[in-house]
DNA sequence: TTTGGTGACTTGCATTTTGCAAGTATCTAG
DNA sequence: CTAGATACTTGCAAAATGCAAGTCACCAAA
C-alpha cells in the first residue's frame, strides 16, 4: 500500500504507464477481468497459467494503482470479487492495441471474445456448490 | 539467437505480444526508434535511463522477434544503426494507446512529440564530430 | 467426527532478471 | 602519449519470477 509516487522516470506516459503494467503479467489479468472474470480462482486458471503468488501481488499492485477495485462477496471466510475500474476498463484499448499488432505480425495468435462471459459471483459459486454435490453423488 | 518458439503460453494475440514486449524497456527502446534515435548512445541517453546491458539485450532480443534491425554505418570500428522493421513501425499503434490512456490517467505524464527528429545517421556523426572540435577548441 | 475435497491465498526457495558500476576496445584530438 | 568519446561487455548484489507445498476456512459424505 505505498503511495504512488509519480514520474518514477520521466514526465512521458509511456514510460509511466510501462511502470505499473511493464511486465508480462499485468496486462494479462486485466484482460481476463475485462472477459468477466472475477474470482481468483477464475483468474488463476487462465490458459497462461499464471503463479498464483504473482497472481496476488499483481491483485494487490493492480488495487493500489487504481486498475483494479476488490469487494468482499461473503464473508466467514472473506472472499474477493475483482473488477476493473473505469482506470482499468479505459485499458481496452491498449489490449485491443495488443492484439491488432500480434494478430497481424504474431503467425498463429488469435484473439479471444471480448465482452464479460459471466453471471453474477453468487451464481457461479451456487453452482460450484451443485457441481460437488453431483460428483460426489 | 534462439529460434521463436510460437504459442509459448496460449493462442491469445495479447499474451504472445508481452512474451516478446512484457517488461519495463522494450516499447520503451521502440518508442525512441519510432522518434529517430538511431544508434546505441542515443538510445543509451534517454531521460529514463536504462541500463546499458539492458539495453545491448533488448536490442538482441528485439532484432531477433523481428522488430529491429541493425545495419552497420562505420567499419572501424563497425557501429550499428538501429532501425524497426515494419512489424516493429506497426507497435505505433501500441505506444500510441499507452500514451492516450497515461495522459488520462496518470497525472502529470506527457506525450512526447511523434516522428523522427534527426537526419541521417552519418550526419549525426560529423555533428558529434564538429561538437567535440568546438568545445576542445 | 474424521476424512476428503475445494477455493483462496501464503510461504519457501532455487533460478532468472535487473540495475548499478566498472571494464574493454577502438578511434580522434591535441 | 594522454584525454575523451562511443559502443558495448562483464561482475555482482538485489529484486522478481515461478514452481511446489503449506495454510485456513468451509462443505459434505462416510
Amino acid at each position: 500500500m505505498k503511495t504512488a509516487t509519480p514520474f518514477a522516470r520521466s514526465l512521458c506516459a509511456v514510460a509511466n504507464s510501462l511502470e505499473i503494467l511493464g511486465d508480462k503479467w499485468s496486462l494479462l489479468v486485466v484482460r481476463d477481468l475485462l472477459h468477466g472474470k472475477r474470482t481468483y480462482g477464475e483468474l488463476a486458471h487462465s490458459p497462461e497459467g499464471i503463479p498464483t503468488n504473482i497472481l496476488a501481488d499483481r491483485l494487490k499492485r493492480l488495487e493500489s494503482a487504481g486498475i483494479v477495485t476488490s469487494t468482499p462477496y461473503q464473508k466467514r471466510p472473506v472472499r474477493y470479487a475483482y473488477t476493473l475500474t473505469p482506470k482499468g476498463s479505459a485499458l481496452g484499448e491498449v489490449l485491443l492495441a495488443f492484439v491488432r499488432w500480434g494478430k497481424q505480425h504474431i503467425p498463429g495468435t488469435v484473439a479471444l471474445n471480448r465482452g464479460p462471459v459471466g453471471g453474477d459471483v453468487a451464481a457461479s459459486a451456487a453452482k460450484a456448490h451443485r457441481r460437488r454435490a453431483k460428483r460426489a453423488g
